[in-house]
DNA sequence: GGACTTTAGCTGCGATCCCAATTTTGTCAT
DNA sequence: ATGACAAAATTGGGATCGCAGCTAAAGTCC
């Protein structure tokens, strides 16, 4: 046993080559589900499953849950539930807050050192996501606002302040995939072509309201349908 | 064997009471010995060796360095070697830029929620880290000002905040002991009275000046005479 | 037939075993 | 004495096993 499910074997190969270290790919793996909301809150996980499901023992799965766990992405009810743990409006305004904190800032930071590779980078994954945004597909999207929001902060020196960036992310993408799956993501607006061109003009004052503005509408107006 | 070390276990069975669950008392007891500046930078950690120390299997030792791991707070060198990193200037400048980003602002929205008895408390331990401070008492004086800090912190709602300023603590921790052990505290000076002093006032602008200062004073100088 | 009790099957957690890799040490040749 | 090379010991990582706890479903009694 143990070397079942090659199919998923290979989607961990895949997304970290040959691994080096086993739990590190599937750290990655799980944050890449939470990120891109493929994994969805409330449902509940196990070791035993998600090993098997993965093809190893249950050892790096845990090693990878302990990982998340710490950064708040999972939580381990009490004993014997591991759950992602489901968005409450405290939460949420929570990590809205903290992102309006850091992005911003970091974004600011990397201004100086996006060359123009960078800006052509970020057209280049822009114009994906308004294909992404006209045929409907919620997955796409998701996966190309981070990579837009990522390729501006991971230029910056601020490895850490990124890292910190990273773990809110975390935490937000199983709500918001849920969420764009229900309200789908016509209504959504792109938002970033304000921030390439406060790029393109190295205005950091501009790049700073960009970023706020992607943020608070891209979060604001869904905190307000989701509990009502 | 896995039963020696009494002595060490008791540490961890004070430190959080009867263990509910073994990886998360191991994990606490080194966030605290990681926080307060017990272990140092540079040596490395050995599960082996934590795990007879504290009297435990090497399995829960694992689980907590996976997720301090994930917190930035020690690195997992390649293969073969745990370390906590050694501080590099940027890194230095990287923490204390979120640290200034971060805790101002906190301090700030927990201020409506510091009652009478917050205040209290809080002059309780500013007049314990004076004890400390004049007698060169570098741990006390650490673990008065983590929990100056956290009181206030954790007094307001954000929870996630909270718990990315402790991250960043964690990280600062090992690099402080070695720059007071080595400069020691005698020029330290109290900062925390100009923070108490706008806590009573009620003044969120002063408070949020008063513990930016108090960050740039604590750490700015530091900085400055540590890579000469 | 409904409600309570019991039991059986998962669950996560800790211990132990094993392995590959790396570091360290010891030896031999120069 | 010093250098390199080889062998051994220690390391972290993964797999497997066993245990205690909770959950839920099945079974029983009124």
């Amino acid at each position: 046993m143990a070397r079942a499910a090659s199919a998923v074997i290979e989607v961990v190969d895949d997304a970290v080559e040959d691994a080096p270290v086993l739990h590190a790919s599937i750290y990655e793996e799980l944050r890449r589900r939470l990120i891109t909301g493929k994994i969805v809150p409330g449902v509940g996980l196990s070791t035993r499953g998600l090993a098997a499901e993965l093809g190893v023992s249950q050892m790096p799965v845990r090693d990878a849950l302990s990982r998340l766990a710490a950064e708040g992405a999972v939580e381990i009810r009490s004993k014997r539930k591991i759950i992602v743990p489901p968005m409450t409006p405290e939460r949420f305004d929570d990590l809205l807050h903290c992102r309006m904190l850091l992005e911003p800032d970091a974004a600011a930071q990397a201004l100086p050192r996006l060359g123009a590779v960078g800006v052509r980078r970020l057209a280049e994954i822009d114009a994906g996501m308004d294909v992404a945004l006209a045929s409907g597909d919620v997955l796409a999207y998701m996966e190309g606002n981070f990579a837009f929001h990522f390729t501006i902060y991971r230029a910056g020196a601020a490895a850490i302040q990124t890292r910190l960036i990273e773990t809110l992310w975390l935490q937000f993408g199983p709500f918001m995939r849920v969420v764009y799956g229900r309200f789908g993501t016509a209504n959504l607006v792109d938002q970033h072509r304000v921030a390439l061109d406060a790029i393109e003009a190295g205005d950091a004052e501009a790049l700073r309201a960009a970023i706020a503005g992607d943020i608070r509408d891209g979060m604001g107006l869904i905190a307000r349908n989701s509990w009502a």
